[in-house]
DNA sequence: TTAACTACAGACCAACTAGTCTGTCAATTC
DNA sequence: GAATTGACAGACTAGTTGGTCTGTAGTTAA
């Protein structure tokens, strides 16, 4: 009554996920208390258990319905758009530090969040969140791979150990500025990164 | 009168100390629960609130006297015999790959657990927690700034560079093992990271 | 128009959890 | 050896938290 003379329950949901996301961003899927969803929704438990059946559910949608679709368009698709691997991949990296603001430098990565949080506690979170960072993987690899062919790459590379070197750099510079709260980190060890990748030049 | 005929409050501490440090490392600081301490431990509320005078006091206990202390037996000082970076710090890494069992590869590093769930969400953590990676920090850039004098490393390179990204691609690594639950992330992105350090030879 | 169903509202509950408080026995001091 | 202090034991509490349950208004189909 207090709320939604107009009913959209599409919208009700994606509310709901929207704000877990960012909760669990802040205070990781522990911290997370539904109370505190409600309250900054609007919503009521009434509106929460009929969306969702219990709290560990919500977590599952907030990984394949958010971090899911997320990394799919923060690195998968711009992925297939890379013709030249080196120079692209920097690009890359340089307009993530650019867009990088405070807030995130304080969160950190989502998916890498969760991991470290969610991945020994339960198995049920760790197949979902192992599954995109083999989405991420695979896209990776797969560019370097595109990147031998057209012989950009040097040929006697594994595409596959880059990139998963890459994606292990990375998120773990992301881990030190987030508990530096600066982005020195990011400039320190992007150099180096950056030398590495161009070692990669056939 | 149930325990300790004997007293040892020494003893008592540690104990405490060492299991909410297990605790922590597979559940987190919010996951750790201070019930679960006294049953591992079978001291009771009244032993766990004469030696710390709340959780909180606890977890910095923890970051202090057992992650600070293990830091320093694991890496620290082992970097200060190290006569050749390039050399000796992939055979620590081997090594530590070989001392890698199921356990710690789903617990992953205790320092950037900590990092990951805290940092975000508590000031006195994370200035705790910074303390420990600078002193891990400055350790490797002096390892190479050593390697620099004696030759071994290129005059070229900036050694807290190096340091910062040797760091950040460990623990991303670590954590993606910890995710897959398997070292296969290990052995791929460790062959780029040998590749690397190779690079800085003079 | 109405019956059936969906999408909530909100009071309520049981379990959990950090922390308190009083009591007691051992260790140290004088 | 008596008194003071330190090191616990363990019952208890207040607040929190995920989840339930009943009620009700909007929505849809016949």
């Amino acid at each position: 009554m207090s709320k939604a003379a107009v009913r959209n329950p599409d919208a009700t949901r994606q509310n709901i996920l929207q704000v877990a996301f960012e909760e669990i961003l802040l205070k990781g899927y522990q911290g997370l208390r539904v109370d505190e969803v409600l309250k900054q929704t609007g919503f009521t438990k009434g509106a929460f258990y009929h969306h969702f059946k219990s709290k560990k559910e919500l977590g599952h949608a907030v990984i394949d319905e958010v971090l899911k679709p997320w990394i799919h368009e923060r690195w998968i698709e711009p992925l297939k758009q890379v013709k030249d691997p080196i120079n692209d991949l920097i690009k890359m990296m340089n307009d993530s530090r650019a867009e990088i603001n405070i807030k995130e430098l304080h969160t950190g990565c989502p998916l890498n969040n969760l991991t470290h949080e969610m991945s020994p506690l339960d198995e049920s979170f760790r197949v979902r969140i192992v599954a995109i960072w083999e989405i991420w993987y695979e896209a990776l690899a797969e560019t370097f791979e595109r990147g031998q062919q057209t012989g950009i790459i040097r040929k006697d590379v594994n595409p596959h150990n880059i990139a998963r070197f890459l994606i292990a750099t990375i998120e773990g510079i992301i881990g030190q500025c987030k508990c530096y709260m600066s982005d020195q980190a990011f400039d320190e060890a992007g150099k180096c990164l950056q030398d590495y990748v161009k070692t990669l030049r056939a």
